[in-house]
DNA sequence: AAGGCGGGGGC
DNA sequence: GCCCCAGCCTT
């Protein structure tokens, strides 16, 4: 059997990771929140700091968005933290605190999908759902050869019906740990190491030289240039923050004032600029730095940041209704973008 | 069906 | 530089 192979080659190389020496749904659902699209190396502090602070749903539903955002802090994809916030209070509120325990019910949860229900399904209840993730996906493109892509509805169809097929009876909190982490660890999406693999014989990448063709390659997105100018209005004790809208990237975190332009700007002309005019209108300011960061890049944004320090007096700081004067001791408390963490940070 | 949404690992 | 990562949601 196929799957006994894949489970025997994951008793003897499994790593050892924290979400995985427990039964209880809700480590499982923070862990698998955190894993899509991020790799384990990341998410292993996270996972620790957040379980430490949030031990429990309860827990979770309680907290305020702003410390449950402070806990991903530099995760990204920042709508799993508002999402698994709200689904928190949805289990306190419809299901009496306790994680729903079929599939249908979990699946209604805000933040998880198809993938995320199966493997908590299995990894938590052991409901035979197979949990087609990355990996899997991989993993079954090149052992059978399925050239289709996981994009449109007839390939994730297809990529589900091999999986449901190769678990067939296993265990499946076993079986789906087993493949997603032989995809991880032994199918590569580069370099998989064929030559020590328990499947060399029967699978038909290895076969027809096809490892590097399978699984079908995904379109590029295009990346577009932004050029972010922040303002570090400051005095000795305090400086400014504003939060991000609802609509952009990093939504509802919190970012130094902001002028964004269209193209690549001279100092002088951001002085001159009308954002510039409207910010700080009726502020004596001195203009002490200009800090140039390298680009920042998101996998759908090049942004092109640079820091100018705008050095303000004390009484000052009152004129900026709409803005917050932080406290620089307690500016950590505010959940912020990379970059300008990042940057109070010092690097 | 396509695009938006972070940040980093590893080559 | 490029591809990919235990995907989901909105349009």
């Amino acid at each position: 059997m196929l799957n006994s192979k894949i489970i025997n080659w994951y008793e003897f190389n499994k790593r050892d990771l924290p979400w995985r020496n427990t039964s209880d749904p809700y480590k499982i659902w923070i862990s698998e929140i955190m894993l899509q699209q991020t790799q384990v190396v990341t998410v292993v502090d996270y996972y620790l700091r957040f379980i430490n602070s949030f031990p429990s749903i309860s827990a979770l539903a309680s907290a305020n968005e702003q410390e449950v955002l402070n806990h991903w802090q530099g995760l990204g994809y920042y709508s799993r933290a508002r999402n698994l916030h709200s689904a928190a209070k949805s289990i306190k509120d419809n299901y009496k605190g306790v994680f729903p325990d079929s599939f249908d019910e979990i699946i209604k949860l805000k933040g998880i999908g198809v993938y995320t229900a199966s493997a908590i399904s299995a990894f938590a209840f052991h409901l035979p759902y197979a949990a087609v993730d990355g990996n899997v996906y991989r993993v079954l493109s090149r052992l059978f050869g399925v050239s289709e892509s996981t994009s449109s509805p007839k390939g994730k169809k297809e990529f589900q019906a091999l999986a449901d097929e190769l678990m067939a009876d296993a265990p499946p909190h076993i079986y789906n740990q087993a493949i997603i982490e032989f995809g991880a660890l032994q199918c590569t999406a580069k370099n998989p190491d064929c030559e020590v693999c328990p499947l060399q014989a029967q699978c038909f990448a290895y076969i027809n030289k096809q490892q590097d063709v399978l699984p079908a390659k995904k379109k590029k997105v295009k990346v577009i240039d932004r050029f972010f100018y922040y303002l570090y209005i400051y005095n000795d004790t305090r400086f400014l923050l504003q939060q991000r809208g609802e609509r952009d990237i990093w939504r509802n975190l919190f970012e130094f004032p902001l002028i964004e332009a269209d193209n690549k700007i001279e100092l002088v002309d951001l002085i001159n600029s009308e954002a510039w005019e409207t910010l700080l209108k009726d502020i004596k300011v001195e203009v002490t730095e200009r800090k140039i960061t390298k680009t920042h890049k998101l996998s759908h944004q090049n942004l092109h940041i640079e820091f100018v320090h705008v050095r303000i007096e004390n009484y000052e700081f009152e004129k900026f209704k709409s803005l917050i004067s932080v406290d620089k001791e307690v500016a950590m408390n505010y959940p912020m973008p990379k970059p300008i963490e990042m940057y109070l940070a010092g690097k």
